[in-house]
This record gives C-alpha cells, structure tokens and sequence, in this order.
DNA sequence: CAGTGAGCGAGCTTCCGCTTGACTT
C-alpha cells in the first residue's frame, strides 16, 4: 500500500487507525524522556507554514513545528491517479467503493509526495507528536490522514488552539485530547457526498449538453442563483409612476430656510411608489388598509399646478434617536464583500493580497468564519481608537462579536490587523503599497472601529397637509437625520451594494425645527416620473454574500467557486455583474428539473445538519450515504439521504432526458435559444420553415427581448465576408459549420417555393444549392483568401477520363481529406495540394496500387517506437501514432497511452500492463452500447400538421 | 449550423476543501 490505500479506518470509525493516539499517555508540558533524561522532544504538525514559523518562537527548541500545508492526501481526481492495483475495479472511476460500505481510496497528493517525506523524517528524531491542524472538521481530518499515513509509533495527540499568541499556544500544549473520530467521519461523508454527486452528475452533462461541463454541490446553486435571478429580469416588467417633489420653506428664520418633501398621499389614501408595484409591474397593494393608488402624469402635472400658491401647514412632527452599532470585524465573507464594494477588488483579488500580508506577518489568519477577536486585539483596538479620537470615542465595554450564521466552524480569529499592538497604516505606508497597502487600511479602520462607541443622533419624520384649489387633500413627507455623535463611524462606514436604494448610515439630511401647525410654502412643486427597475444582477461580493447566507461554501472556497463558473462558461462578467450563459440555462434547466432535490438551496443545510449527527455519533455514515446514494425510505423528510438514490437517478436520467428539449430555451412566443456544440443561436418557425439566428457572445439573456431577437433573425446567418466570385457575382463568406470551418457562396434570394396545400404536401421545386468546400488544414476562417475560396469551391476537379473503363477521374476533398474518386472507386491522396496538382497520368497509376486498407496506411508510416515482446502473447509490440494519440500494439490488441505515459520513456512492462488493461476491458464490455441519437434529424413530417 | 468515400485504438472531461510553491515566458 505504498501509494494507494483503502480507508484503513473501519466504516464505524471508532477504534482502529488512531488506537495510538487514543491510547496515547496522559503526559503534558515539559516531561522529560525517561530513558536518556534529555527532554522529550515533540513534533507539531500544523497546517499553514506561515503558523508553523510563528508557533516555533513560542515553543522553543524542544519542539519541531513543521506544516502539513493542507491535505495531504485525497480521493484520485482521475483514472491516471489510480494505483494500479485497483485499476480493474468498477468503482476505481469514483475512487470510492460503493458496494464495500463506501470505502474511500486514499492517495498522496502527488504534490504531496515530498511534503510527506519530510514530516516522515522529522517523525524519526522525535518523541511524540502533537497534531496541531485547525479544530474544525477539515482540521480534524487532516490530523487523521496524518495519523494514518505517517503511522507514527510514538505516542500522538492532538493539539488545539483559535487564535496564535503565545498564552494561547502555551495553554494548548497543556491541554491535549485525542484525536475525534465521529469528526473525521462527518468529514470523509461530506467528501464522499461530493464527489459522488460531482462525478456522477456531471457525465449527464457531457451526454445531455456538452464536454467538460460539471455540476456540484457548490457550484450548480451557485450558477441557478444566477440564472434565477437573470429569468426574474427577464420576466419583470416595469412599472411607471408619478409623485411631487416639493421644496418648502419654513420662513426667514429658520435654518435651513428650505427642505425637500414628497406628496404621500391624496384625499387620504397613499400614493404609490415603486415598492408598491410587483414584477409583473402591477400594484401589489391596491386594496386593504394600506392601499396605495398609483398617481399617473397627468394627475401630477394638475395637482402640482393646483397646488401653486396654497397654504400648507406642518400636521406632526416625530423625532426618534437614531442609533448605530459598529460591524462587527471581518471574516473572509465580508471582507470579500467590503473590498468589493470599497475597492472594487475581485474576490480573487482581495485573497491573493490578503495572503501576502498573511504571509508577511500584516493581518491574522485570512481563512475565517470567525467574527471573534483575542482579548489581546480587543485591547489593542481599544488603545488605538483612545489615541485616534478620544476616550469618549471608545465603546463603555469591550465588544465581541458571536456570530449566528449556518455552519460557522470558527477555528480561527477574525481578520485583524496582527500583534498585540496594531500598526497603523501610516506606520506601515513605506513597507507596503498598492492593494496591499489599501487591503490593511481596510482591516484596520474595520477592526478599530468595531471598539468604538455607538454612532448617536436623531431622525425626525415630518407630515406636511395641504388642500389642492381642485379640493383634493394632499399630504407631504420629510424626512432628517441628524448625526449628534459619530462615535465609530468616524473610522469606518459600510458602502452600499450598487443598485441598492439604501442610505448609508452616515447619511445625514437635515430640517429646520418645526412644530405642529406651523405655516409653510412651497418654493417649488415638480412633478417627478419614475420607472421601477428589475432586481439587479449579482456582483462577486453579493454572489458571496447569497452562497454564506445559505451555508453553502466555506471561506476558503468562495473565491475558486466564482472562479469554476466562469471557467465552465456557465457565467461571465460584464463589469462587476455576474451574467449567466445560455448554457447555464440549459444545465440549470436540466438540474431542476431532473435532479430537483440536488439543487435545493437548502440542500447544503440539510446536509450539514446531518453531518453534525455523524459527527456526535448518533446518525451513521454508510446508512446515511448509502440512502443518497442507492435510496432509502429511512430518513425524516427533507434528508438528504431521500434524494431519492442517485445512482437509479442517473441511470433512468440517462435513458429519459432528451437533449434536444433540454437545449432548448424558450424566451418568448415561439422563439427559443438553442444551445448547439457551436454556441447558442435562436431558432423559431415562420410559415412552417424553421429560422435560424446567430446569437452574440456578448448579449445579455436579459436584454433578448423581441425586437431585438427580430433584428437579429433579419441578418442573413454570418460568416466573414470574402468578396465577390468575379464569375458568378456571389458573395463568398467563410463560416464555421458542424464538420468544422468552410467557405460558401451566397445565392441570391430566389421565388419562395409553392407552400404545402390541403392533404397532400407538394414538393418544392428544386432550391439551387450554393457550392461548399471545407478548408484545408493550412487554413483559418480569419486568415483564408478570396482566392483560395474559389480554388476551394472550383472543387471536385476533373482530372480526366480512364482510357479503359471511360469513366471520370474527380479530385474532391471530403471527410477524410483529399481523394480520387472514380465512379465507386476512391483512392486518398497524399495531401490537399495533390487536389489541384495531380495529373491522369499519376491518378491512373494510382488507381494501378490495390485499395489500400487499414494495415497498410499504417505500414506506411512506421512505428514510433519499437518494443520487446508482450508478457502476456510474446508477440512484439509497438508504438503507433493514431488518430486518437500514440498507442501501443501487439498486432491484435490496440491499446492507448494515458496521461503519464511518454512514447520515449514507456517501458515493456508498461505496454504489456496497458494491453493487458485493455484485454480485459474488451472483455467485460463487449456489449456495444448504442450510440443514441442526440437529436433525431428534424423532418418536415414531425411538426404537426 | 455543409453533406462526401474507408475502416479502425479511445480516453478523458468532472466534485469540495485544506494549503501555497514551482513551473515557464
């Protein structure tokens, strides 16, 4: 079991595995070694090196502190991971053994290997290990792995500690446990869940939609949030309405002299404004108590009008204190989220600079859930927001911030400027710069501020009534806020989501005093047009925002999940608005309609809950996976182990879906997008023809409305223009087609054909075809000529006649590039020049050779590399480059090399293990399954008549 | 999403969460 390993730790996951850390002695501090009276020497194994290099300062020589760097081991990510030992075996594919309680197959991360070594070197010189990873579930599970794969015989414990300052570690060091394996178990099923939804859900995929797309737990609620929200754009329609802006004035002796209001209301009832209106831009609340009327232009133009000169008087004033509490320090979440909003930083970008100043010794842990703060950094910001702005600034009492969100772990701080004392940002100004420097300014401000004492003021609500010369009663509204004491918003104030009608809380707008039945004017009455606008479109830091408040992601993830998304083209950006593809439409279509359950948002809390269960011993972890996985009726309601069986799941999905409905889109009428293996194009039937549109990369669904789907239908299809054939006056144009690119020529529009008439369907007469030729190899749609696509198009070329038989000899070029063709008889060409060059001379002796069949083009070209004989036939072997790659061959047996494999290094043993795979492949998969038709070819018959 | 004549080796793609360093231009 030198690379791979089943779990050694029985399904249970009590006992085995950790005996010796469970047996492991009571020993604590600073024993010393009993047989040679030195002290005892201790390996910490932690899982950041950065941590690793601080903890050694404060533990000194007797310890070693080394890092894990994360996981070490894994789940194989493909088959060329696979120990050849369990190559045959059918679940090697899932590296999780299903039938066998599933049992996860273990390897080192092949970057791991070195790492490994290391720690198992380190191992040797000392007297007991104290496995140090985070206390969380990740944390624990890298402590087992570390157990199991160093397999250590000197005592080990684990170690445990939320923040790194030296009481802390100290106390950890005195206080040892052992390792928690209902925990790791909790772990090894979330991993195993994962990948078993991962690997088995994204084949439906390549099947139903397209290659190299992919569905996960994480990233398919990621891309429907998106896609969720971009159909709700698509459905809403706007709402206009109107209302009165007013400038009043209170007098000569007030101050301000002059303030906004709006019109509220009209002879008592409400006026609407655009929270009034649902998406389907109608007035949600038009009956009841609080019914509002929405007011339309012509009612505002004449009520503003009969509004001029009036007297107006204040109806009551209400004055309440305005209070505001500062944030709480930032976790990975929402400084993602600030520094997005703030600084207009990627989440991407945010972590890679936060990681520098980690690393750098600027900020605390960067990878948090946690909004907690040591008591020491408590401390400090309080020290720092006394000497900024004052005792008075300060909060009475330290704050802590316990935060209630979904599935924290909280093994760490929050992130937070480091050390007992906090640097400002002026002191560091000459070590650090650019993002970095904006990224620590940012963590301060937030961190102090989060000391200081509660912001302080007063907002006052104002109704203004008046009577209209048309009689109608009216009522005006003013708002003010008054901000008497900053308190922490003097260092920090949290921006606004874009799109947000908010007001930031450091917003101030302020009245004059007013009492009840003062006289007032109106300066200025405007009649004001509004439109209500769609819900806007996520953003990276409102994207996180979604996944953290469904507990779905963890800190260290949330920027590669934005970053899977948009690999997989499933979402792009367009300024900071995350925009789904139309494939992200046909896979979240798919999903929600055929694996529902799997993209529940609430199907990640579920789980989770459940995984606590693993985790306190009292739900177990094969019957759980084994209800996900084949089915079950245990399990309470909602579980995830009522899925439904995953595996029945794909197979009947399989069989069931129809790739050509899941592809399709229906955006509006009868127009749908379609979603070919070329990009999406709109297709609709006009007059019983089916029309066809390209659609633009960079056309947002949302903005596909039907104008504009009309304009595009009204473009002729696309193709980059080539000029004109001198000859026929056509247009040439290169496009790219289903059996790659070509050049064409475009007919001018001809009489449309008699359309089908009562019972029988008469035949259109006969459409002229434009001529078509593929491109050679040579070629490119962007760089091919005019000239070279009339040579293209002068395709097939007569050669001549055969003497003897009088049949004609044709160059053409087809599927499988360039041949002669003589009435049935076809012969290859060596290369496509050969189309235009060859004479009849040279064809004739062409036709002279016999067919040549398969055995002999490969004779032609010979092999790569020659080989020994097969272990297994004794027949030589070599290696041969196909159409699929180089592959090794006794003859009979065709076998090709994997990933790892180089022609020039392969050794026999190799070649005969992969012919060996490859026999007994063969052997157990003879049953040919048959290809399905993707699509079954449209005929005219199919539409009904 | 163009339509043209063989016979023959597929294997790989993909998940989520821990961590950064080691490649090449």
């Amino acid at each position: 079991m030198a690379t791979g390993t089943t779990s050694a730790k029985p399904a249970t996951g009590k006992g085995a595995g950790g005996g010796r850390a469970a047996g492991g002695g009571r020993r604590t501090g600073t024993s010393t070694g009993a047989a040679n009276g030195r002290p005892t020497r201790r390996l910490v194994i932690v899982e950041s090196g950065t941590k690793a290099k601080k903890i050694q300062q404060f533990l000194g020589r007797d310890y070693i502190v080394e890092a894990s760097v994360g996981h070490i081991r894994d789940l194989p990510r493909g088959a060329a991971d696979v120990p050849a030992k369990y190559k045959g075996e059918s679940w090697a594919r899932l590296g999780v053994d299903v039938d066998n309680q599933f049992a996860p197959l273990y390897i080192i991360t092949p970057e791991k290997k070195g790492k490994v070594a290391e720690l198992k070197d380190a191992v040797k010189s000392v007297d007991e290990i104290l496995l140090a990873t985070d206390p969380d579930r990740e944390g624990e599970a890298i402590a087992w792995h570390l157990l199991d794969t160093l397999k250590p015989k000197i005592p080990v414990r684990r170690m445990v500690f939320h923040e790194i300052s030296e009481p802390a570690i100290r106390a950890a060091v005195e206080n040892l446990r052992d390792l928690d394996h209902d925990l790791v178990d909790a772990q090894e099923t979330r991993r195993i869940l994962d990948r078993l939804y991962g690997y088995e859900v994204s084949p439906v995929l390549w099947k139903k939609v397209m290659p190299r797309l992919s569905a996960g737990r994480v990233q398919s609620v990621a891309t429907r949030i998106i896609v969720q929200r971009e159909r709700e754009r698509m459905a809403f329609v706007p709402a206009s309405y109107w209302d009165i802006a007013a400038l009043l004035d209170a007098g000569a002796e007030a101050s301000p002299r002059q303030f906004p209001a709006r019109l509220v209301g009209v002879d008592g009832t409400r006026v609407a404004t655009g929270r009034d209106f649902g998406p389907d831009g109608q007035l949600k609340s038009a009956r009841g108590k609080d019914a509002a009327r929405a007011l339309d232009e012509a009612s505002a133009r004449r009520l503003a009008e009969a509004l001029e000169g009036r007297d107006l008087a204040v109806e009551s004033v209400e004055s309440k204190p305005y209070t505001r509490r500062p944030y709480p320090p930032f976790m990975t979440s929402t400084l993602q989220q600030e520094a997005g909003r703030k600084l207009r930083f990627s989440a991407d970008r945010t972590m890679r600079s936060a990681q520098r100043l980690y690393e750098n010794g600027y900020i605390t842990y960067l990878r948090t859930d946690s909004t907690t703060l040591s008591d020491t950094a408590i401390q400090a910001a309080r020290t720092q927001a006394r000497e900024l702005y004052g005792a008075e600034y300060v909060s009475p009492q330290p704050r802590q911030y316990t935060r209630k969100v979904k599935n924290a772990q909280e093994a760490h701080e929050a992130i937070r400027p480091a050390g007992e004392t906090f640097r400002t940002p002026g002191e560091i100004a000459g070590e650090v710069d650019g993002d970095d420097f904006r990224l620590y300014e940012l963590i301060w401000q937030r961190t102090v501020a989060s000391q200081m004492a509660d912001a302080r003021g007063t907002t006052v609500s104002v109704r203004i009534a008046g009577t209209a010369a048309t009689g109608e009663d009216v009522t005006f509204a003013a708002s003010g806020r008054t901000i008497t004491f900053p308190g922490f918003l003097k260092a920090y104030v949290e921006t606004l989501d874009e799109g947000s009608d908010g007001q930031a809380d450091d917003a101030e707008s302020r009245l004059p005093e007013l009492v009840k039945g003062q006289p007032l004017t109106a300066a200025e009455l405007t009649p004001e047009g509004h439109t209500t606008n769609p819900p806007a479109r996520y953003t990276e830091p409102s994207l996180v925002k979604a996944l953290e408040d469904l507990g779905i992601g963890r800190p260290s993830t949330y920027a590669s999940i934005i970053k899977t998304i948009q690999d997989r083209g499933y979402v792009w950006k367009k300024g900071q608005a995350l925009v789904p593809s139309w494939i992200a439409f046909a896979v979240v279509g798919l999903l929600e309609h055929h694996f529902g359950r799997l993209i529940d948002y609430n199907f990640t809390a579920a789980m989770e809950d459940e995984l606590d269960a693993i985790a306190q011993g009292t739900q177990h972890r094969t019957d759980w996976l084994s209800g996900f996985y084949f089915g079950a009726d245990t399990g309470s309601e909602g579980s995830v182990a009522r899925s439904g069986g995953l595996k029945k799941l794909v197979g009947v999905n399989l069989e069931e879906i129809d790739a050509r409905e899941i592809n399709s889109v229906p955006v509006f009428d009868d127009v749908v997008v379609r979603v070919g293996r070329y990009g999406p194009y709109l297709e609709r039937v006009r007059d019983g023809v089916s029309q066809r549109a390209n659609l633009p990369d960079d056309l947002p669904p949302d903005e596909l409305t039907p104008e504009v789907a009309e304009q595009l239908f009204s473009v002729p299809q696309e193709g980059r223009s080539l000029g004109v054939d001198p000859v026929t006056g056509h247009e040439i144009v290169a496009k790219e087609g289903r059996y790659g690119p070509y050049v064409t020529e475009i007919l001018p529009d001809t009489e449309t054909p008699a359309e089908t008439n009562g019972n029988g369907r008469k035949k259109a007469p006969a459409k002229p075809k434009p001529r078509t030729g593929s491109l050679f190899k040579s070629m490119t749609t962007e760089s091919v000529t005019l000239e070279d696509a009339l040579k293209l198009l002068s395709l097939p070329r007569l050669v001549g006649v055969d003497p003897e038989s009088g049949e004609e000899i044709t160059a053409q070029n087809g599927r499988y590039g360039p041949y002669l063709k003589k009435g049935s008889d076809s012969r290859s060409l060596a290369n496509e020049e050969q189309l235009f060059t060859v004479t009849l001379d040279e064809a004739l002796e062409i036709y002279k050779q016999p067919k040549q069949r398969g055995r002999r083009t490969a004779a032609a070209t010979p092999p790569l590399r020659e080989l020994g004989k097969d272990s297994a036939t004794g027949k030589p072997m070599v290696i041969k480059d196909g159409r699929f790659g180089p592959y090794v061959t006794d003859g009979e047996t065709n076998a090709s090399l994997r990933k790892g494999d180089d022609v020039e290094k392969i050794t026999d043993e190799r070649a005969s293990e992969l012919l060996a795979e490859r026999r007994a492949k063969a052997g157990t998969t003879t049953k040919k399954a048959p290809a399905r038709k993707k699509a079954a070819p449209r005929k005219k018959a199919d539409s009904k008549s």
